[in-house]
DNA sequence: TATATTTTTGCGAACCATTCCTAATTTTGA
DNA sequence: TCAAAATTAGGAATGGTTCGCAAAAATATA
């Protein structure tokens, strides 16, 4: 376990929200000046495969990583991308689905598209 | 309603799959031979906006279309990207949703990633 | 029907998130 | 402690998608 890997996975799990690469390669940086974005984008790779972070992706918008997994859903606004989590039973959905298809599910997402407050009254 | 939009939306409604815009762009090709890709992905957006079809985005892959909209959820390898259906009591999941968090849900996608047989075998 | 206005097209260039390449460095573990 | 394996920084390359623009098509107006 590089210091590296071991700096993004505590960037991950103390941020509030859901976080780009690019935003946690501009916290690393903080404390690690040199490190690259490549390594960066490398890491959350190895982590979302070892399930140890979770991953968000919207069409258009770059990758968000979150420190919970298949615990929530995500709520997305399609005008600005903003994403905020929602309790679901997602856990439970999981299990049956799996008994359902037979099939070994690594992670499951739920996320339910709309407008946000903000980009509404914007128009 | 230009010829190009309604070529392409016959073409995503009598797909068997969830088709790619390159894919697509290819199968217009065969009618419209001077389609440009430009064009599809263009009018691929407009039909996602009036929800005339549905959008699946998996990270690192290209966006894939689909004929129906928010009454079944997906299945996705991560080795090789295969995407299937199930059926999924997604519709209730979001009245339920919209009720409880007072949003107007415009888009809804349940879906669950896993190693397919293929993939497990090839390994 | 003729014409003005708006929308859309085809084409190519640009964009940007992400991956890939390589030599140098770090980590691992016998 | 040293060799093998893994990872790094840096930068170039990739590939899906969007953008800009002049020409063409669709739509609205008269």
């Amino acid at each position: 376990m590089t210091k590296q890997r071991q700096l993004i996975k505590s960037i991950i799990e103390s941020a509030k929200g859901h976080l780009t690469a690019e935003e946690i390669y501009e916290i690393s940086k903080q404390k690690m000046p040199n490190i690259a974005l490549g390594t960066v984008y490398r890491n959350l790779g190895k982590l979302c495969e070892a399930n140890e972070i979770g991953l968000i992706s919207v069409s258009g918008r770059p990758d968000r990583y979150d420190k919970s997994v298949n615990t929530h859903g995500h709520t997305v606004c399609d005008k600005c991308g903003k994403i905020t989590d929602f309790p679901a039973p997602v856990a439970e959905f999981k299990e049956q689905l799996e008994k359902h298809l037979g099939i070994d599910i690594t992670a499951y997402d739920v996320s339910a598209h709309y407008i946000c407050e903000d980009c509404k009254c914007a128009e």
